[in-house]
RNA sequence: GCCUUGGUGGCGGAACUGGUAGACGCGCUGGAUUCAAAAUCCAGUUCCUUCGGGAGUGAGGGUUCGAUUCCCUCCCAAGGUACCA
């Protein structure tokens, strides 16, 4: 009989839906053990051989845990909200939907191919309401909360309110907006409903705010960072410009610290938390204010601005952030960003001119140019002086575009000295650069170098290290009110409206201009049916289109948006949730996927806590991972989820790429030169389909001018009768014609041998080339495997049944204990050697015993999960080999009575010597001399000095 | 620039805490089987060599009886990040 892996696969495959083989309990005796891997975004273009890299190792590793014990929890869903099928909606008018469910069909028939031991029964989608309800009421949750850093933890609003109304907002340590203002009990209880829900939504840990949006007008829509390319918009070219736009916005940086700190307990690959780390960006150094000296011009403007007189005599301030208050005596002059909002205020008369100009200069740059250029040293003095507040000498204020206005507070005291930004800035403009670094050179460059700084000319910190420097000079900054010690984050709070249509509606409608909240139990909100997918005439969201998008507050129900009075019908909020939304909690509504009463029960939750293992690709660092670890955090704060990180262990699987094949096309003709001749020639590099090319990369020409039309009168120039292509690694994607499609290995060589084979490919973690022609190495151990159990049927052996030998016995137990250890390490590749090593010594042993047999039917499992549940029916079990323990390692059978010694004659020359296993490092010493004794009279030298080396090889010194 | 991860045959890649480098697979070469082909099986395959050996894990140094492995300097590639004060 032979290895016919179709109708095995098919029959397995039916077996485990039939069955529910891999439906996971809530409930259960085992220990629990939740594996993950990254849900997809069901695109058009359906799976090529790269997506399922990761989902195959997920199913390795659950599929082991199960044979270990444990209650394995092993989902799968759709992120199906997003760009792609929006994009086809407009193009199209077919609704997102229906695009979505399409794809989803054809992704699930791909999975169902594979063999994966994914428990169906909780499947979810981001974009189906029964999910998205539990989307829009965490968006509720973080609405209703605020961030107290006193306990340093998310509380209820409601706790916010009750401490406003003690004593209003004076002894509140909150995360909260730069703008808001201090009020006392007496104040809040005065201030209309409408002015407290001003003031909580600055508290709130979501929150409406202005934020600068990417808007093309051309377009009418707004467009990501990465869809601009120069200035303009990626797709058609048309300028874009920033604009102001209301938005809601996650307060991430309240969790800023806590999502660093939690980087240290959780176990996910360094680069990943270094790009966390990075990405969160924290400094420590302190925060001072310079007082602009004030002329009478400016005394003027304060007069002007501000009818309250204390102001007159309060100067303007800048704040700056500073990494090096400890080098405060060093600075010569101050520059603002020239979006600062003192600009305009303290430039003086004479310098106006200038100064608007360059201010207007550096806002028509786009911040593409501005970053590329980093070489220019550009900047203008405002005529505005500070005063040093140690010094009280004047400082000049200048702006420049090297201060960025989005970071810090878009000024900087500059200490050319010490930073070698300032350092140019100054000796292009011809500032002072004083030195206050004892024994140090700075005619030629600053000095940033922190360990061996050594304070000078200044004052009370002279003779001070950087480090007794710092903490002298934040506690003097604090005496006099100048400053205090500050810790910095460059995480921004996060964007959370899109003006798209294919994503989560917010569950919020608006009373006189304020958001309130839809209540649970009305939930979910509906995403509207459009007539068009695109932005209205006005510039409002797609949802502006809907017909039917009001909120009735007496029926609790949407209405038409005809009904809008404001008194008991108001207008729903028209953005939508952006991408990461619904991505944020669905690990853990897999655990409850089908409850409708909460998002997850706690029974659930208490059950599963957290991912045990989590695998997906790196480019969700400083996204998905992030958003998902921030709300988490929250959640774990509410008390809702009893760990605040949500998976203990992270793989970020490699990429697959693709090898393009290239013709030559010699420029300005249809003729196309081999890949060895092309020198002679000048050509063009054109890609084809990597189906045409064959193992030696020789071109089908035939095949490709039926491929497209363009080729059909092409000549070629050919190299010994054939037309190599050249080949070139990269991303594998469909305009580069190298997509190798999974359906086409499977139906020619079987998923399990596709499984192996991406597994045999490389490490987990790297990122490795697709070459479909080393696949028959793993097939052919397949059918050597089949080969093996061929003389059984049904569980009866043709022939007597062997007792196992010596030798099969250590064959089996060396190929436990690797493979054991090779799935706990991840490192899938080699326990496929390992296999093969396996298998080619118990067929050239002729093993037929069952005790080999069945444990490395088992073995095999996790890999090739079909062929094994096949081999083990054919062992006479009737059930599935999923739950079948995993083989117990024995070290006897791997030890030897005697061992061969390699022995080293001064690190080189090593030879082999056969001694008993038992023997003491004395009588080695003996038998190696004894040795060396009768080879040196052979050579007639004389015997060296005999040592042995602790460990595992016999050393010969001489 | 900075941070991170890597660099081993024609190719993908093995080598546990330093101990016979190149497992396993692909490819290639030769052979068996076959009328022939596919399939299968066996042998060989790091490089150089005067067949004694010699060199060899990006380059150069160091520690060690012994280094792909540890330390220093440099080069290269990939990913992240960037006038971050």
């Amino acid at each position: 009989m032979n290895y016919d892996f179709r109708e095995i696969e098919a029959k397995w495959q039916k077996y485990w839906a039939e069955n529910e083989t891999f439906k996971a309990s809530n409930d259960s005796d085992k220990p629990k053990f939740y594996a993950l891997s990254m849900f997809p975004y069901p695109s058009g273009a359906g799976l090529h051989v790269g997506h399922p890299l990761g989902y195959i190792a997920t199913d390795i590793y659950s599929r082991y845990k199960r044979h270990k014990g444990f209650n394995v929890l092993h989902p799968m869903g759709y992120d199906s909200f997003g760009l792609p099928a929006e994009q086809y909606a407009i193009q199209t008018g077919q609704h997102p939907a229906i695009t979505t469910e399409q794809n989803i069909n054809r992704y699930r028939e791909q999975l169902d191919q594979l063999g994966f031991s994914f428990d169906w029964s909780r499947e979810v989608r981001t974009s189906n309401p029964q999910y998205y309800k539990w989307t829009q009421w965490i968006f509720i949750q973080l609405f209703n909360a605020w961030y107290n850093k006193k306990s340093d933890k998310a509380e209820n609003i409601s706790s916010l309110i009750s401490i406003f109304e003690k004593g209003g907002n004076a002894n509140v340590e909150a995360t909260c907006d730069d703008d808001t203002p201090s009020f006392s009990a007496a104040d809040w209880n005065a201030f209309s409903e409408k002015e407290k829900q001003e003031i909580l939504l600055k508290y709130r840990l979501t929150y409406l705010a202005d934020t600068e949006v990417n808007w093309c007008p051309a377009l009418g829509t707004v467009l990501a960072n990465d869809e601009i390319v120069n200035g303009v918009s990626e797709r058609g070219g048309h300028p874009v410009v920033r604009k102001k736009m209301t938005q809601w916005s996650m307060r991430i940086t309240a969790y800023a610290q806590r999502l660093l700190d939690g980087l240290d307990k959780i176990d996910w690959p360094q680069p990943l938390k270094d790009s966390q780390t990075n990405w969160i960006g924290r400094s420590v150094g302190a925060s001072v204010t310079f007082n602009v000296k004030m002329t009478d011009e400016m005394l003027k403007q304060v007069q002007h601005d501000d009818v309250a007189s204390s102001a007159v005599e309060k100067p303007y301030e800048i704040e700056v952030f500073t990494t090096r208050p400890d080098t405060i005596f060093g600075v010569s002059f101050m520059t603002l960003a020239p979006e600062h909002e003192l600009v305009a205020k303290i430039t003086t008369p004479e310098q106006k001119t200038e100064v608007d100009t360059y201010v207007e200069a550096t806002a028509k740059r786009s911040e593409r140019d501005r970053m590329a250029d980093v070489k220019t040293i550009s900047g203008v003095f405002t005529g505005a002086y500070a005063e040093h507040p140690f010094t009280k000498e004047p400082i000049p204020i200048w702006i420049g575009d090297y201060v960025l206005a989005s970071y810090g507070t878009g000024a900087v005291m500059a200490v050319p000295c010490g930073d070698q930004r300032d350092y140019d800035f100054a000796k292009h403009y011809n500032i002072a650069i004083p030195n206050i670094f004892e024994g140090v050179d700075i005619s030629e460059e600053a000095f940033a170098d922190k360990e061996t700084t050594v304070i000078a000319n200044s004052d009370f910190l002279n003779g001070l290290s950087y480090k007794d420097a710092m903490k002298k000079i934040i506690a003097e900054l604090e005496k006099i009110g100048h400053g205090e010690g500050k810790v910095n984050y460059r995480l921004r709070d996060a964007v959370f409206s899109r003006q798209r249509y294919w994503g989560e509606p917010f569950p919020v409608y608006y009373v006189d201009g304020m958001p309130q909240m839809i209540d649970l139990e009305h939930l979910p909100l509906q995403l509207p049916e459009v007539e068009k997918y695109l932005p209205t005439e006005t510039g409002e969201p797609p949802l502006g289109n809907a017909t039917e998008w009001a909120w009735d507050v007496e029926k609790n129900e949407v209405v038409s948006n005809d009904l809008i009075d404001h008194k008991t019908v108001f207008p729903l909020e028209l953005n939508t949730m952006p991408g990461w939304a619904g991505s944020s909690q669905y690990f853990n509504r897999y655990m409850d996927p089908r409850n409708d009463d909460a998002i997850f029960s706690p029974e659930a939750i208490n059950y599963w806590h957290d991912v045990d293992l989590y695998i997906g690709g790196s480019e969700h660092a400083t996204g998905h991972l992030l958003y998902s670890r921030f709300w988490q955090k929250f959640m774990f704060d509410m008390g809702y989820v009893p760990k605040d990180e949500f998976a203990q262990k992270l793989i970020n699987q490699g990429m697959i790429t693709g090898t393009s094949a290239i013709v030559y096309r010699i420029a300005g003709t249809k003729k196309y030169v081999s890949f060895g001749l092309k020198s002679d020639y000048s050509t063009e590099e054109l890609r084809v389909d990597v189906n045409l090319i064959n193992v030696s990369n020789e071109l089908d020409i035939e095949a490709l001018k039926n491929w497209q039309p363009e080729y059909q009168d092409a000549e070629f120039i050919l190299e010994d009768d054939k037309y190599i292509v050249g080949r070139e690694v990269e991303k594998m994607s469909k305009r580069w014609y190298n997509v190798v499609n999974p359906d086409a290995i499977c139906e020619e060589y079987g998923a399990d041998s596709l499984r192996l084979y991406e597994m045999f490919l490389g490490p987990l973690e790297q990122s490795k080339p697709w070459n479909t022609a080393g696949i028959t190495g793993v097939h052919s151990f397949l059918k050597k495997l089949w080969k093996l159990y061929a003389p059984y049927t049904n569980g009866s052996l043709s022939g007597a049944e062997a007792e196992p030998t010596a030798e099969n016995l250590k064959t089996l137990h060396k190929t436990i204990k690797k493979v054991e250890e090779d799935i706990e390490n991840f490192s899938f590749n080699t326990s496929v050697s390992t296999f093969m090593i396996c298998v080619n010594e118990l067929t050239s042993q002729k093993c037929t015993s069952k005790a080999i047999l069945e444990p490395l039917a088992i073995l095999v499992s996790p890999y090739a999960p079909h062929i094994a549940e096949e081999l083990w029916s054919r062992l006479g079990y009737s059930e599935s080999i999923a739950e079948a323990p995993f083989p117990k390692f024995e070290e006897k059978y791997l030890v030897e009575s005697s061992k061969e010694y390699p022995i080293s004659f001064n690190g080189k020359m090593r030879f082999k010597l056969e001694l008993p296993l038992d023997m003491s490092k004395d009588e080695i010493e003996a038998a190696v001399l004894a040795h060396e004794k009768t080879q040196a009279q052979l050579e007639g030298r004389t015997p060296k000095k005999v040592i042995v080396v602790p460990g595992k090889i016999v050393n010969i010194v001489g």
